[in-house]
DNA sequence: CAGAAAAGTTCTATGATGCAACTAATTTTG
DNA sequence: CAAAATTAGTTGCATCATAGAACTTTTCTG
């Protein structure tokens, strides 16, 4: 079941994880990538591991999202597929970034299992970064955060100040409530 | 409590779920990013209306995987303040398109909280995008997958095939197991 | 038509989470 | 300096989520 309180908040991130932030769900998202964007409940089951009352909560969770959808085979019939709709599809830099975020940090064991590449070139992708909107990388030091207020306006926070990676000092705003 | 089963994945999204995958946790990593990187405890539990148990839990979690340290405020002091390493800073492409999906695809409510803009034009930072190792960005077309198997060899897929978007046809394939 | 497989549902045991109350340090206030 | 308040937790209890196994029903295969 979708956290309830997570899916109205007044937050995208919040929202997002409403639906995908469960256990096993992103990881039943990558398997329907591996599986052409198609895949069936024993598939499913079989590949994860996962309990069956687990894995038709989540396919209900999802389904109900509009991440996924269900296939019938045969008209009239109780047995489908599902599949991802765009909107599952569009998870893929989503996913990608938590694979190539696990890659980098999280290592042990040194596996993986799953690799995207290009068709032209057969190379991998390249790491996902921020760019504006002319496509030009950004790095951490050319983005500035805001945060939507109560009431409309937007307060604005400097990131990242230069005492995060330089030292281990702290401002004396974090000292002082 | 780091979901055991998932760290020792063969899989980088797995290992990075197994961290980041919990209740709460990408949404404290966005309560540190408003806070400039920096937040402390009851800072977090206000912010966020977290348990304080599941906030110990998390920050444990969080500090001992990597993605956030202790900070004293005195030394030999036992109250400290938290913030992200720079393991915790690499995680804004992935909350970044956590935040983008949710707002393209979950936008009820149509609120948002944090907005991440460019410091040279104030703009805002472009949707992410997947792109080859020379900056250009891909479409699904232009990709395909590699299962990494046992063996270390790597299963081809083909994606998206064309049936997917076209039709509701399924290919004969996912008829006969 | 018999047997197997597919896609669940139901049951129970265990683990995770939320809430409230309590504690021990530190900091602030009078 | 003593009293009060704040911070950063810990502990106990009730509830929800999850894993695992057994059971059911529909569909497919021989």
């Amino acid at each position: 079941m979708v956290k309830k309180s997570f899916s109205n908040m007044a937050c995208s991130l919040a929202r997002a994880l409403g639906i995908i932030g469960e256990w096993w769900s992103m990881l039943i998202v990558r398997d329907f990538f591996l599986g052409n964007g198609v895949r069936r409940f024993e598939q499913l089951r079989d590949s994860l591991g996962i309990s069956r009352n687990i894995l038709t909560e989540r396919l209900k969770t999802l389904t109900e999202a509009g991440v996924i959808e269900r296939v019938p085979l045969r008209e009239g019939g109780k047995r489908c597929a599902y599949k991802l709709t765009d909107q599952g599809v569009d998870l893929m830099p989503t996913m990608v970034a938590m694979m190539q975020w696990g890659e980098k940090w999280q290592s042990e064991p040194k596996q993986r299992l799953v690799v995207v590449r290009e068709k032209a070139t057969g190379d991998e992708i390249a790491p996902l970064c921020l760019r504006n909107q002319g496509g030009e990388p950004l790095s951490m030091r050319d983005l500035y955060l805001t945060a939507v207020g109560p009431h409309g306006e937007q307060v604005v926070k400097e990131w990242p100040p230069d005492w995060i990676t330089d030292s281990d000092q702290l401002p004396a705003s974090t000292l002082k409530h």
